[in-house]
DNA sequence: TCTGGGGTCCTATAGCCT
DNA sequence: TCTGAGGCTATAGGACCC
């Protein structure tokens, strides 16, 4: 059977920053935004001392400091994460190099080759992870990547748990539907009207009755994943679909000038990475979000892939030109897609073959 | 009242072609 | 020549993840 463990590393950038503040331990830490609970901004992680505040991930920092007005604010340091992450990749890494990233704080190996009784295993790289960091983990061992995930979660922080097929009906059909990947507050929304509260629930709920409901391939997914099924494998390295970058103002805006200057700023920031990278774009997007929060998005596809500056530069603008600035702006981004490595000879991809004729 | 910045994948629709 | 049925591509948007 495959043997595959997931690593979640516990309350990440919060651990990251005692590291470099011992000071703070105990003490409730707000990590989000630009660190300043009066501009724009989210909460990445808090300390479980602010969590006691009711202070959670995604809430605005400005209701955090309501919340909890002593609370300590740092600003969001990914340098510091990606070197971390890095770090302990690195020891998941020394185990097999079957390995796949699932994000900055969190991976996943695949031991099926590898030799030596599960918790065995488990504990030994939590030691290792531990000693190269500083930081503890909760990892799972499971028969695949799904229950992996799952099962990482069981038992946070410092956890070990090890997860057979034969533990679904007690320790994971019991856990509410939103615990599944893919359900998130929409779906849990429109499971629970429905009467699915649990994964059990939705388990026992024959595949033709969720199509009545749910489009194919996520009624497909819903009635696997809730049956502990899931054969992904763990994928070492996959291409990049995407790049991009956004920035959110300030104070909205309609002004021309400084939607042009930011545009321009990140259209060269984006051409440059994956110039960097060796990628071109055929397909250059902006994205923008008006004061009332509606998001709209335009995109351009090039004859051909690029990644001269100028020519992103232009698609971008042109892109620009077709909104109707009516409201002010809060948020501005570009997005380039159809990426292609750029030593593929342009348009790799199948040819219309000319000469057909039927 | 407030709601970041990176990404991935899926779906709907319109236009075009065979 | 007309009328579909389907397939494909580009575009726009929605949901979700960390």
């Amino acid at each position: 059977m495959r043997r595959v463990l997931h690593l979640d590393m516990d309350a990440f950038f919060a651990s990251v920053e005692l590291l470099r503040r011992p000071d703070l331990r105990g003490k409730p830490v707000v990590i989000g935004g630009r660190g300043d609970p009066n501009s724009r901004g989210v909460v990445s992680t808090a300390t479980y001392e602010a969590r006691a505040f009711g202070i959670r991930s995604a809430m605005p920092m400005r209701t955090a400091m309501k919340l909890c007005p002593h609370a300590i604010f740092l600003p969001t340091d990914f340098e510091s994460y990606r070197h971390y992450s890095g770090v302990f990749k690195d020891q998941m890494r020394s185990v097999t190099p079957v390995f796949e990233s699932g994000g900055i704080d969190e991976a996943y190996i695949d031991l099926t080759e590898v030799v030596g009784e599960s918790e065995a295993i488990g504990r030994d790289l939590k030691a290792k992870v531990f000693s190269a960091t500083g930081i503890t983990c909760s990892l799972a061992i499971a028969p695949n990547m799904l229950l992996a995930k799952l099962g990482s979660e069981l038992d946070k922080p410092d956890g070990l748990t090890v997860l057979g097929y034969e533990d679904i009906p007690t320790r994971i059909w019991p856990l509410e539907v939103r615990k599944l990947q893919g359900v998130g507050p929409k779906s849990e929304q429109k499971l629970v009207a429905l009467g699915y509260r649990t994964i059990g629930d939705l388990a026992a709920v024959p595949l033709e009755k969720l199509r009545e409901k749910f489009g194919e391939s996520y009624s497909r997914h819903l009635h696997e994943a809730s049956n502990g099924r899931d054969e992904r494998p763990v994928v070492t390295f996959r291409e990049p679909k995407s790049r991009s970058a956004e920035t959110t103002f300030d104070e909205d805006t309609r002004d021309w000038q400084e939607l042009a200057r930011v545009l321009a700023r990140l259209s060269k920031r984006v051409a440059d990475e994956i110039r960097g990278e060796g990628y071109r774009a055929r397909t250059v997007g902006i994205k923008l979000r008006f004061s009332d929060f509606e998001r709209i998005t335009r995109d351009r596809t090039l004859e051909a892939p690029t990644d001269d500056p100028l020519a992103i530069r232009r698609a971008a603008f042109e892109c620009l030109g077709r909104v109707e600035l009516k409201r002010k702006v809060r948020l501005l981004g570009v997005r380039l897609t159809e990426l292609h490595r750029g030593d593929e000879p342009p348009e790799a991809e199948e040819q219309p073959d000319l000469l057909a004729n039927d």
